[in-house]
DNA sequence: CGAGGGTTTGAAGTGCATCAAATAGTGTGG
DNA sequence: CCACACTATTTGATGCACTTCAAACCCTCG
Protein backbone atom coordinates (compact mmCIF):
# COMPACT_ATOMS: atom_id res chain seq x y z
CA UNK A 1 0.00 0.00 0.00
CA UNK A 2 2.82 2.32 0.93
CA UNK A 3 4.35 1.51 -2.43
CA UNK A 4 1.17 2.13 -4.28
CA UNK A 5 0.98 5.34 -2.74
CA UNK A 6 4.32 6.68 -3.24
CA UNK A 7 4.90 5.78 -6.95
CA UNK A 8 1.11 7.53 -7.31
CA UNK A 9 2.79 10.23 -5.85
CA UNK A 10 5.58 10.55 -7.75
CA UNK A 11 3.29 10.49 -10.79
CA UNK A 12 1.52 13.26 -9.79
CA UNK A 13 4.72 15.30 -9.62
CA UNK A 14 6.28 14.34 -12.92
CA UNK A 15 3.27 15.74 -14.21
CA UNK A 16 3.36 18.77 -12.08
CA UNK A 17 6.87 19.38 -13.10
CA UNK A 18 6.02 19.13 -16.82
CA UNK A 19 2.75 21.76 -16.69
CA UNK A 20 5.41 24.02 -15.14
CA UNK A 21 7.97 23.68 -18.05
CA UNK A 22 7.53 26.34 -20.72
CA UNK A 23 8.24 24.05 -23.65
CA UNK A 24 4.72 22.30 -22.67
CA UNK A 25 2.97 24.99 -22.45
CA UNK A 26 0.27 24.13 -25.08
CA UNK A 27 0.47 20.63 -24.80
CA UNK A 28 -2.82 18.46 -24.99
CA UNK A 29 -4.84 16.56 -21.69
CA UNK A 30 -3.91 13.40 -23.82
CA UNK A 31 -0.57 14.50 -23.61
CA UNK A 32 0.19 15.02 -19.69
CA UNK A 33 -2.40 12.15 -19.16
CA UNK A 34 0.26 9.61 -21.39
CA UNK A 35 3.34 10.91 -19.16
CA UNK A 36 1.23 10.57 -16.34
CA UNK A 37 0.62 6.74 -17.05
CA UNK A 38 3.91 6.09 -18.88
CA UNK A 39 6.61 8.05 -17.40
CA UNK A 40 9.13 6.56 -14.42
CA UNK A 41 11.36 8.91 -12.49
CA UNK A 42 14.84 7.53 -10.60
CA UNK A 43 17.18 9.54 -8.87
CA UNK A 44 20.31 8.36 -10.06
CA UNK A 45 23.67 9.26 -8.28
CA UNK A 46 26.89 11.17 -9.87
CA UNK A 47 28.54 9.03 -12.77
CA UNK A 48 25.18 7.12 -13.97
CA UNK A 49 25.07 7.06 -18.02
CA UNK A 50 21.96 7.32 -18.99
CA UNK A 51 22.18 6.03 -22.74
CA UNK A 52 25.16 5.99 -25.26
CA UNK A 53 26.11 8.11 -28.28
CA UNK A 54 24.18 5.97 -31.10
CA UNK A 55 22.38 3.71 -28.43
CA UNK A 56 18.85 3.12 -29.96
CA UNK A 57 16.28 5.66 -28.19
CA UNK A 58 13.20 4.66 -26.86
CA UNK A 59 13.16 7.18 -24.31
CA UNK A 60 13.40 11.21 -23.62
CA UNK A 61 14.39 12.81 -20.47
CA UNK A 62 13.22 15.44 -18.31
CA UNK A 63 15.31 17.08 -15.25
CA UNK A 64 13.35 17.19 -12.33
CA UNK A 65 16.66 18.31 -10.00
CA UNK A 66 20.64 18.17 -10.65
CA UNK A 67 22.78 18.27 -13.14
CA UNK A 68 23.35 16.09 -17.04
CA UNK A 69 26.26 15.92 -19.31
CA UNK A 70 25.90 15.18 -22.55
CA UNK A 71 29.06 14.50 -25.02
CA UNK A 72 30.57 12.60 -27.59
CA UNK A 73 33.45 10.72 -27.62
CA UNK A 74 36.21 9.50 -30.26
CA UNK A 75 38.05 6.53 -30.24
CA UNK A 76 40.73 6.83 -28.35
CA UNK A 77 38.42 8.12 -25.74
CA UNK A 78 38.73 12.11 -25.93
CA UNK A 79 35.94 13.43 -25.02
CA UNK A 80 33.58 16.38 -26.22
CA UNK A 81 30.91 17.90 -24.42
CA UNK A 82 27.97 18.96 -26.13
CA UNK A 83 25.90 20.66 -23.01
CA UNK A 84 26.09 19.90 -19.20
CA UNK A 85 22.28 20.51 -18.60
CA UNK A 86 19.54 21.06 -15.31
CA UNK A 87 16.41 21.34 -13.86
CA UNK A 88 13.55 21.60 -16.64
CA UNK A 89 15.81 20.68 -19.38
CA UNK A 90 14.86 17.64 -21.63
CA UNK A 91 17.33 15.88 -23.48
CA UNK A 92 17.74 12.89 -25.58
CA UNK A 93 14.31 14.42 -27.88
CA UNK A 94 16.03 14.84 -31.37
CA UNK A 95 16.40 10.93 -31.62
CA UNK A 96 13.29 11.06 -32.88
CA UNK A 97 14.76 12.85 -36.09
CA UNK A 98 17.75 10.94 -36.23
CA UNK A 99 16.28 7.00 -37.29
CA UNK A 100 15.99 6.64 -33.66
CA UNK A 101 19.49 6.65 -32.48
CA UNK A 102 21.09 9.32 -29.74
CA UNK A 103 23.06 11.60 -31.00
CA UNK A 104 25.24 11.52 -27.95
CA UNK A 105 25.74 10.38 -24.42
CA UNK A 106 24.55 11.22 -21.27
CA UNK A 107 25.48 10.78 -17.99
CA UNK A 108 24.27 12.24 -14.86
CA UNK A 109 27.36 14.33 -13.17
CA UNK A 110 25.63 15.40 -9.53
CA UNK A 111 22.93 13.44 -7.94
CA UNK A 112 19.69 14.31 -10.09
CA UNK A 113 15.85 13.29 -10.51
CA UNK A 114 15.29 12.09 -13.85
CA UNK A 115 12.25 11.58 -15.54
CA UNK A 116 12.27 9.28 -17.97
CA UNK A 117 9.73 9.44 -21.22
CA UNK A 118 8.83 7.57 -24.25
CA UNK A 119 9.59 9.33 -27.18
CA UNK A 120 6.51 7.97 -28.80
CA UNK A 121 4.50 10.18 -26.41
CA UNK A 122 6.12 13.16 -27.63
CA UNK A 123 6.11 12.58 -31.27
CA UNK A 124 2.37 11.87 -31.43
CA UNK A 125 1.72 15.14 -29.64
CA UNK A 126 4.23 17.23 -32.56
CA UNK A 127 1.89 15.15 -35.43
CA UNK A 128 -0.84 15.72 -33.72
CA UNK A 129 -0.58 19.35 -32.20
CA UNK A 130 0.95 22.71 -34.23
CA UNK A 131 1.12 24.44 -31.13
CA UNK A 132 3.54 22.42 -29.75
CA UNK A 133 5.42 21.81 -32.84
CA UNK A 134 5.24 25.09 -33.08
CA UNK A 135 6.69 25.85 -29.54
CA UNK A 136 9.24 23.19 -30.30
CA UNK A 137 10.49 24.48 -33.34
CA UNK A 138 11.30 27.87 -31.40
CA UNK A 139 12.97 25.74 -28.44
CA UNK A 140 15.09 24.38 -31.38
CA UNK A 141 15.45 27.47 -32.87
CA UNK A 142 17.38 29.03 -29.68
CA UNK A 143 19.33 26.29 -28.78
CA UNK A 144 20.51 26.59 -32.50
CA UNK A 145 21.53 30.22 -31.55
CA UNK A 146 22.70 29.39 -28.25
CA UNK A 147 25.04 26.72 -29.90
CA UNK A 148 26.17 29.59 -32.92
CA UNK A 149 27.13 32.00 -30.01
CA UNK A 150 29.06 29.22 -28.33
CA UNK A 151 31.07 28.73 -31.28
CA UNK A 152 31.43 32.49 -31.63
CA UNK A 153 32.78 32.61 -28.16
CA UNK A 154 35.94 29.73 -28.63
CA UNK A 155 36.94 31.62 -31.70
CA UNK A 156 37.48 35.31 -30.07
CA UNK A 157 36.98 35.20 -26.71
CA UNK A 158 40.04 33.60 -24.65
CA UNK A 159 39.77 31.65 -21.71
CA UNK A 160 39.83 34.31 -18.79
CA UNK A 161 36.79 35.77 -20.84
CA UNK A 162 34.93 32.51 -21.41
CA UNK A 163 34.79 32.15 -17.58
CA UNK A 164 33.96 35.54 -17.38
CA UNK A 165 30.91 35.63 -19.97
CA UNK A 166 30.10 32.31 -18.28
CA UNK A 167 29.64 33.64 -15.07
CA UNK A 168 27.80 36.57 -16.24
CA UNK A 169 25.09 34.28 -17.60
CA UNK A 170 24.99 32.88 -13.92
CA UNK A 171 23.78 35.72 -12.54
CA UNK A 172 20.04 35.96 -11.90
CA UNK A 173 18.14 39.46 -13.47
CA UNK A 174 18.74 41.86 -11.19
CA UNK A 175 21.03 41.48 -8.86
CA UNK A 176 21.13 44.61 -6.03
CA UNK A 177 24.23 45.79 -3.91
CA UNK A 178 26.88 43.02 -3.76
CA UNK A 179 26.91 39.52 -5.90
CA UNK A 180 27.42 36.21 -4.92
CA UNK A 181 27.43 33.22 -7.88
CA UNK A 182 27.66 29.94 -7.09
CA UNK A 183 29.90 28.01 -9.60
CA UNK A 184 27.09 24.94 -10.48
CA UNK A 185 29.03 21.80 -10.10
CA UNK A 186 32.67 21.19 -10.08
CA UNK A 187 35.60 23.17 -11.80
CA UNK A 188 36.90 20.38 -14.22
CA UNK A 189 33.50 19.68 -15.67
CA UNK A 190 33.08 23.66 -15.77
CA UNK A 191 36.49 23.57 -17.90
CA UNK A 192 35.33 21.02 -20.39
CA UNK A 193 32.40 22.89 -20.22
CA UNK A 194 34.28 26.01 -21.60
CA UNK A 195 36.38 23.80 -24.10
CA UNK A 196 39.42 24.14 -22.06
CA UNK A 197 41.82 22.07 -19.77
CA UNK A 198 41.18 22.11 -15.78
CA UNK A 199 44.98 23.83 -15.58
CA UNK A 200 43.69 26.45 -17.83
CA UNK A 201 40.67 27.07 -15.91
CA UNK A 202 41.97 27.17 -12.95
CA UNK A 203 44.87 29.67 -13.91
CA UNK A 204 42.64 31.72 -16.11
CA UNK A 205 40.13 32.74 -13.17
CA UNK A 206 42.93 33.57 -11.23
CA UNK A 207 43.82 35.94 -13.97
CA UNK A 208 39.87 36.83 -14.33
CA UNK A 209 40.37 38.15 -10.69
CA UNK A 210 43.23 40.36 -11.09
CA UNK A 211 41.79 41.95 -14.17
CA UNK A 212 37.91 42.33 -12.49
CA UNK A 213 38.47 42.80 -9.19
CA UNK A 214 36.14 39.41 -8.34
CA UNK A 215 36.78 37.41 -5.26
CA UNK A 216 36.78 33.68 -5.66
CA UNK A 217 36.80 31.34 -3.02
CA UNK A 218 36.27 27.77 -3.50
CA UNK A 219 33.19 27.07 -6.02
CA UNK A 220 31.73 30.64 -4.50
CA UNK A 221 32.12 33.91 -6.34
CA UNK A 222 31.54 37.58 -4.79
CA UNK A 223 31.81 41.53 -6.74
CA UNK A 224 30.66 44.45 -5.84
CA UNK A 225 29.22 45.23 -9.53
CA UNK A 226 29.06 43.10 -12.81
CA UNK A 227 30.47 46.70 -14.51
CA UNK A 228 33.70 45.21 -14.35
CA UNK A 229 33.23 41.76 -15.85
CA UNK A 230 30.87 43.00 -18.70
CA UNK A 231 33.32 45.57 -19.97
CA UNK A 232 36.21 42.61 -19.76
CA UNK A 233 34.09 39.87 -21.44
CA UNK A 234 31.53 41.25 -23.51
CA UNK A 235 34.16 43.14 -25.92
CA UNK A 236 35.02 40.23 -27.04
CA UNK A 237 30.98 39.06 -28.19
CA UNK A 238 28.99 39.60 -30.88
CA UNK A 239 25.75 39.90 -28.23
CA UNK A 240 25.08 43.05 -26.06
CA UNK A 241 25.44 42.25 -22.31
CA UNK A 242 22.24 41.03 -20.83
CA UNK A 243 22.35 38.10 -23.38
CA UNK A 244 20.82 35.50 -21.73
CA UNK A 245 17.41 35.41 -23.52
CA UNK A 246 19.21 33.08 -25.73
CA UNK A 247 17.41 30.24 -24.17
CA UNK A 248 17.80 27.14 -24.45
CA UNK A 249 16.51 23.35 -25.32
CA UNK A 250 13.26 23.23 -22.74
CA UNK A 251 12.46 26.89 -22.41
CA UNK B 1 5.89 42.97 -73.32
CA UNK B 2 9.02 41.22 -72.85
CA UNK B 3 9.64 41.79 -69.10
CA UNK B 4 6.47 40.96 -68.28
CA UNK B 5 7.88 37.57 -70.16
CA UNK B 6 10.77 37.07 -68.18
CA UNK B 7 8.92 37.66 -64.98
CA UNK B 8 6.68 35.16 -65.26
CA UNK B 9 9.42 32.68 -66.46
CA UNK B 10 11.23 33.69 -63.03
CA UNK B 11 8.60 33.80 -60.35
CA UNK B 12 7.93 29.54 -62.51
CA UNK B 13 11.52 28.94 -61.90
CA UNK B 14 11.23 29.64 -58.28
CA UNK B 15 8.51 27.29 -57.55
CA UNK B 16 10.05 24.35 -59.76
CA UNK B 17 13.13 25.32 -57.53
CA UNK B 18 11.43 25.38 -54.41
CA UNK B 19 9.45 22.28 -55.28
CA UNK B 20 12.98 20.38 -55.57
CA UNK B 21 14.18 21.05 -51.93
CA UNK B 22 13.58 18.17 -49.65
CA UNK B 23 12.10 20.80 -46.78
CA UNK B 24 9.38 21.53 -48.88
CA UNK B 25 8.11 18.31 -50.11
CA UNK B 26 4.91 18.21 -47.69
CA UNK B 27 4.60 21.67 -48.52
CA UNK B 28 0.40 22.98 -49.22
CA UNK B 29 -0.51 23.99 -52.49
CA UNK B 30 -1.63 27.27 -51.18
CA UNK B 31 2.04 27.33 -50.10
CA UNK B 32 3.79 27.28 -53.33
CA UNK B 33 1.12 29.44 -54.87
CA UNK B 34 1.84 32.34 -52.29
CA UNK B 35 5.54 31.91 -53.06
CA UNK B 36 4.87 32.10 -57.01
CA UNK B 37 3.16 35.37 -56.05
CA UNK B 38 5.25 36.68 -53.34
CA UNK B 39 8.35 35.80 -54.16
CA UNK B 40 11.38 37.67 -56.00
CA UNK B 41 14.11 36.38 -57.12
CA UNK B 42 17.77 38.59 -57.82
CA UNK B 43 21.08 37.84 -58.71
CA UNK B 44 23.62 39.46 -56.28
CA UNK B 45 27.12 39.83 -56.85
CA UNK B 46 29.95 39.17 -54.22
CA UNK B 47 29.65 41.78 -51.71
CA UNK B 48 26.03 41.94 -51.40
CA UNK B 49 25.26 42.62 -48.04
CA UNK B 50 21.43 40.84 -47.41
CA UNK B 51 20.55 42.14 -44.41
CA UNK B 52 22.36 42.85 -40.68
CA UNK B 53 22.87 40.89 -37.34
CA UNK B 54 19.44 42.08 -35.43
CA UNK B 55 17.56 44.09 -38.40
CA UNK B 56 14.02 43.50 -38.32
CA UNK B 57 13.17 40.51 -40.31
CA UNK B 58 10.12 41.08 -42.87
CA UNK B 59 12.17 37.71 -45.35
CA UNK B 60 13.64 34.45 -45.48
CA UNK B 61 15.78 33.66 -48.46
CA UNK B 62 16.62 30.34 -51.05
CA UNK B 63 19.69 30.40 -52.79
CA UNK B 64 19.23 29.16 -55.99
CA UNK B 65 22.95 29.20 -56.98
CA UNK B 66 26.12 30.86 -55.85
CA UNK B 67 27.67 31.03 -51.86
CA UNK B 68 26.40 32.81 -49.42
CA UNK B 69 27.94 34.06 -45.96
CA UNK B 70 26.25 33.91 -42.54
CA UNK B 71 28.20 35.73 -39.57
CA UNK B 72 28.10 37.75 -36.60
CA UNK B 73 30.62 40.27 -35.68
CA UNK B 74 31.37 42.11 -32.42
CA UNK B 75 31.92 45.91 -32.05
CA UNK B 76 35.35 45.98 -32.90
CA UNK B 77 35.10 44.22 -36.27
CA UNK B 78 36.14 40.14 -35.51
CA UNK B 79 33.70 38.77 -37.38
CA UNK B 80 32.55 34.64 -36.46
CA UNK B 81 31.41 32.76 -39.39
CA UNK B 82 28.24 30.83 -38.08
CA UNK B 83 27.82 29.28 -41.62
CA UNK B 84 28.33 29.29 -45.36
CA UNK B 85 25.52 27.92 -47.74
CA UNK B 86 24.71 27.37 -51.11
CA UNK B 87 22.15 26.20 -53.62
CA UNK B 88 18.87 24.85 -52.20
CA UNK B 89 19.54 25.95 -48.49
CA UNK B 90 17.62 28.81 -46.51
CA UNK B 91 18.47 31.22 -44.34
CA UNK B 92 17.12 33.57 -41.98
CA UNK B 93 14.27 31.70 -41.19
CA UNK B 94 15.20 31.18 -37.46
CA UNK B 95 14.01 34.94 -37.07
CA UNK B 96 10.61 33.84 -36.79
CA UNK B 97 11.40 32.34 -33.49
CA UNK B 98 14.11 35.35 -32.83
CA UNK B 99 11.32 38.52 -32.09
CA UNK B 100 11.65 38.71 -36.05
CA UNK B 101 14.97 40.12 -35.73
CA UNK B 102 17.84 38.26 -38.04
CA UNK B 103 20.27 36.36 -35.64
CA UNK B 104 23.06 36.65 -37.93
CA UNK B 105 24.14 39.21 -40.94
CA UNK B 106 23.85 37.40 -44.38
CA UNK B 107 26.26 38.64 -47.23
CA UNK B 108 26.38 36.89 -50.68
CA UNK B 109 30.35 35.58 -51.11
CA UNK B 110 29.95 34.47 -54.99
CA UNK B 111 27.78 35.63 -58.21
CA UNK B 112 24.20 34.28 -56.40
CA UNK B 113 20.42 33.67 -57.12
CA UNK B 114 19.15 34.80 -54.20
CA UNK B 115 15.05 34.09 -53.86
CA UNK B 116 13.37 35.81 -51.38
CA UNK B 117 10.48 35.12 -49.92
CA UNK B 118 8.33 36.70 -46.95
CA UNK B 119 8.28 35.72 -43.51
CA UNK B 120 4.85 34.94 -43.00
CA UNK B 121 4.26 32.53 -46.02
CA UNK B 122 6.45 30.11 -43.80
CA UNK B 123 4.90 30.77 -40.41
CA UNK B 124 1.26 30.39 -41.71
CA UNK B 125 2.61 27.41 -43.53
CA UNK B 126 3.84 25.77 -40.21
CA UNK B 127 0.95 26.59 -37.89
CA UNK B 128 -0.97 24.92 -40.69
CA UNK B 129 0.51 22.55 -41.88
CA UNK B 130 1.97 19.60 -39.26
CA UNK B 131 3.34 17.36 -41.83
CA UNK B 132 5.82 20.57 -42.53
CA UNK B 133 6.10 21.50 -39.19
CA UNK B 134 7.76 18.03 -38.67
CA UNK B 135 9.83 18.15 -41.64
CA UNK B 136 11.10 21.54 -40.43
CA UNK B 137 11.84 19.95 -37.18
CA UNK B 138 14.04 17.21 -38.54
CA UNK B 139 16.00 19.67 -40.41
CA UNK B 140 16.57 21.93 -37.40
CA UNK B 141 17.37 18.67 -35.67
CA UNK B 142 20.01 17.40 -38.05
CA UNK B 143 21.57 21.84 -37.83
CA UNK B 144 21.64 20.98 -34.33
CA UNK B 145 23.93 17.83 -34.76
CA UNK B 146 25.79 19.46 -37.51
CA UNK B 147 27.00 22.55 -35.32
CA UNK B 148 27.25 20.02 -32.60
CA UNK B 149 29.98 18.22 -34.56
CA UNK B 150 31.46 21.92 -35.83
CA UNK B 151 32.29 22.45 -31.85
CA UNK B 152 33.70 19.47 -31.15
CA UNK B 153 35.85 19.47 -34.41
CA UNK B 154 37.32 23.10 -33.26
CA UNK B 155 37.86 21.03 -30.01
CA UNK B 156 40.00 17.87 -30.52
CA UNK B 157 40.94 18.42 -34.41
CA UNK B 158 44.02 20.43 -35.34
CA UNK B 159 43.94 22.85 -38.06
CA UNK B 160 45.43 19.74 -40.91
CA UNK B 161 42.43 17.56 -39.88
CA UNK B 162 40.10 20.07 -40.42
CA UNK B 163 40.93 20.52 -43.75
CA UNK B 164 41.01 16.62 -44.40
CA UNK B 165 37.51 16.23 -42.68
CA UNK B 166 36.36 19.51 -44.75
CA UNK B 167 37.49 17.77 -48.04
CA UNK B 168 36.11 14.34 -47.21
CA UNK B 169 32.21 16.20 -46.73
CA UNK B 170 33.10 17.49 -50.27
CA UNK B 171 33.45 14.24 -51.61
CA UNK B 172 30.82 12.66 -53.75
CA UNK B 173 29.33 9.27 -52.01
CA UNK B 174 30.92 6.59 -54.21
CA UNK B 175 33.70 8.07 -56.07
CA UNK B 176 35.88 5.83 -58.13
CA UNK B 177 39.59 5.55 -59.29
CA UNK B 178 40.88 9.38 -59.04
CA UNK B 179 39.09 11.72 -56.90
CA UNK B 180 39.19 15.15 -57.96
CA UNK B 181 37.70 17.83 -55.52
CA UNK B 182 37.37 21.92 -56.12
CA UNK B 183 37.66 24.19 -53.48
CA UNK B 184 34.12 25.77 -53.32
CA UNK B 185 34.98 29.26 -52.16
CA UNK B 186 38.63 31.20 -51.94
CA UNK B 187 41.00 29.99 -49.36
CA UNK B 188 40.21 32.96 -46.70
CA UNK B 189 36.73 32.31 -46.41
CA UNK B 190 37.61 28.68 -46.15
CA UNK B 191 40.02 29.26 -43.55
CA UNK B 192 37.56 31.03 -41.55
CA UNK B 193 34.86 29.28 -42.42
CA UNK B 194 37.18 26.25 -40.31
CA UNK B 195 37.36 28.96 -37.81
CA UNK B 196 41.60 29.48 -38.51
CA UNK B 197 43.66 32.10 -40.15
CA UNK B 198 44.83 32.26 -43.88
CA UNK B 199 48.55 32.19 -43.41
CA UNK B 200 47.43 28.82 -40.66
CA UNK B 201 45.07 27.34 -43.38
CA UNK B 202 47.90 27.80 -46.21
CA UNK B 203 50.42 25.96 -43.75
CA UNK B 204 48.00 23.65 -42.34
CA UNK B 205 46.99 22.52 -46.00
CA UNK B 206 50.98 22.08 -47.32
CA UNK B 207 51.40 19.94 -43.76
CA UNK B 208 48.06 17.41 -44.86
CA UNK B 209 49.70 16.76 -48.65
CA UNK B 210 53.26 16.21 -46.78
CA UNK B 211 50.81 13.59 -44.33
CA UNK B 212 48.47 11.93 -46.58
CA UNK B 213 50.11 12.46 -50.14
CA UNK B 214 47.15 14.09 -51.70
CA UNK B 215 48.01 16.65 -54.15
CA UNK B 216 46.95 20.40 -54.23
CA UNK B 217 47.23 22.42 -57.26
CA UNK B 218 45.45 25.49 -56.76
CA UNK B 219 41.51 25.08 -56.18
CA UNK B 220 41.81 21.56 -57.09
CA UNK B 221 42.78 18.80 -54.86
CA UNK B 222 43.58 15.28 -56.20
CA UNK B 223 43.88 12.03 -54.64
CA UNK B 224 44.22 8.44 -55.74
CA UNK B 225 41.88 7.24 -52.34
CA UNK B 226 40.16 8.19 -49.89
CA UNK B 227 41.70 6.11 -47.06
CA UNK B 228 44.58 8.43 -45.98
CA UNK B 229 42.80 10.98 -45.81
CA UNK B 230 40.12 9.31 -43.62
CA UNK B 231 42.62 8.10 -41.28
CA UNK B 232 43.94 11.04 -40.92
CA UNK B 233 40.96 13.13 -40.06
CA UNK B 234 38.74 10.79 -38.88
CA UNK B 235 40.61 9.53 -35.91
CA UNK B 236 39.91 12.55 -33.79
CA UNK B 237 36.10 12.84 -34.38
CA UNK B 238 33.29 10.94 -32.27
CA UNK B 239 31.59 10.07 -35.86
CA UNK B 240 32.44 7.36 -38.16
CA UNK B 241 33.39 8.15 -41.67
CA UNK B 242 30.85 8.36 -44.45
CA UNK B 243 29.29 10.82 -41.62
CA UNK B 244 27.78 13.05 -44.76
CA UNK B 245 24.02 12.29 -43.72
CA UNK B 246 24.08 14.73 -41.21
CA UNK B 247 22.07 16.94 -42.93
CA UNK B 248 21.75 20.67 -43.07
CA UNK B 249 19.00 23.08 -42.46
CA UNK B 250 17.78 22.63 -45.69
CA UNK B 251 17.75 19.18 -46.42
C1' DC C 1 43.14 9.12 9.77
C1' DG C 2 44.09 7.83 5.36
C1' DA C 3 42.81 7.16 0.41
C1' DG C 4 41.48 9.15 -3.63
C1' DG C 5 39.87 12.54 -6.31
C1' DG C 6 39.68 17.59 -7.25
C1' DT C 7 42.52 21.72 -7.63
C1' DT C 8 46.53 24.39 -7.93
C1' DT C 9 51.28 25.35 -9.27
C1' DG C 10 55.46 24.87 -11.96
C1' DA C 11 58.14 23.95 -16.12
C1' DA C 12 58.37 22.98 -20.78
C1' DG C 13 56.44 22.24 -25.33
C1' DT C 14 53.21 23.01 -29.26
C1' DG C 15 50.08 25.00 -32.32
C1' DC C 16 48.20 28.77 -33.91
C1' DA C 17 48.18 33.88 -34.34
C1' DT C 18 50.40 37.88 -35.66
C1' DC C 19 53.31 40.89 -38.20
C1' DA C 20 55.95 41.62 -42.22
C1' DA C 21 57.15 40.88 -46.75
C1' DA C 22 57.48 38.36 -50.99
C1' DT C 23 54.93 36.14 -54.72
C1' DA C 24 51.08 34.77 -57.51
C1' DG C 25 46.83 35.79 -59.57
C1' DT C 26 43.10 38.67 -61.39
C1' DG C 27 40.79 42.33 -63.47
C1' DT C 28 41.34 47.04 -65.37
C1' DG C 29 42.27 50.65 -68.59
C1' DG C 30 45.23 52.03 -72.04
C1' DC D 1 47.79 42.39 -75.39
C1' DC D 2 50.45 44.55 -71.90
C1' DA D 3 51.28 47.02 -67.66
C1' DC D 4 49.43 48.47 -63.48
C1' DA D 5 46.77 48.07 -59.33
C1' DC D 6 44.84 45.39 -56.21
C1' DT D 7 43.83 41.29 -53.84
C1' DA D 8 44.72 36.49 -52.66
C1' DT D 9 48.09 33.36 -51.18
C1' DT D 10 52.39 31.91 -49.51
C1' DT D 11 56.53 32.19 -46.68
C1' DG D 12 59.36 33.62 -42.83
C1' DA D 13 60.12 35.13 -38.08
C1' DT D 14 58.43 35.76 -33.66
C1' DG D 15 55.19 35.74 -29.77
C1' DC D 16 51.50 34.15 -26.97
C1' DA D 17 47.85 31.11 -25.24
C1' DC D 18 46.87 27.03 -24.17
C1' DT D 19 48.29 22.18 -23.47
C1' DT D 20 50.90 18.65 -21.43
C1' DC D 21 53.41 16.39 -17.92
C1' DA D 22 54.68 16.30 -13.18
C1' DA D 23 54.16 17.15 -8.52
C1' DA D 24 52.23 19.30 -4.57
C1' DC D 25 48.34 20.52 -2.02
C1' DC D 26 43.75 20.28 -0.37
C1' DC D 27 39.41 18.54 0.58
C1' DT D 28 36.05 15.30 1.73
C1' DC D 29 34.25 11.12 2.85
C1' DG D 30 34.51 6.52 4.25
Amino acid sequence: MIIVNYNATFKYMTVTTLRKIDLFKNCSEAFFQKTEEQASVQKQSKGKMLFLHEDEAQNFYVIRSGWVKLFRETLDGTQAVVDILTQDHIFGETAIFQNNLYPYSAEVVEPSEIINLPLSILKTEIKDNSKFAYDMLGSMARYRRQQDREIEHRDIQNAPQRIGCFLLRLTTQQEEGSIVIHLPYDKMLLASRLGMQPETFSRALKKLQNETGIEVKGATVKMDTLDQLVRYSCAACSSEFPCKDLGNAAE
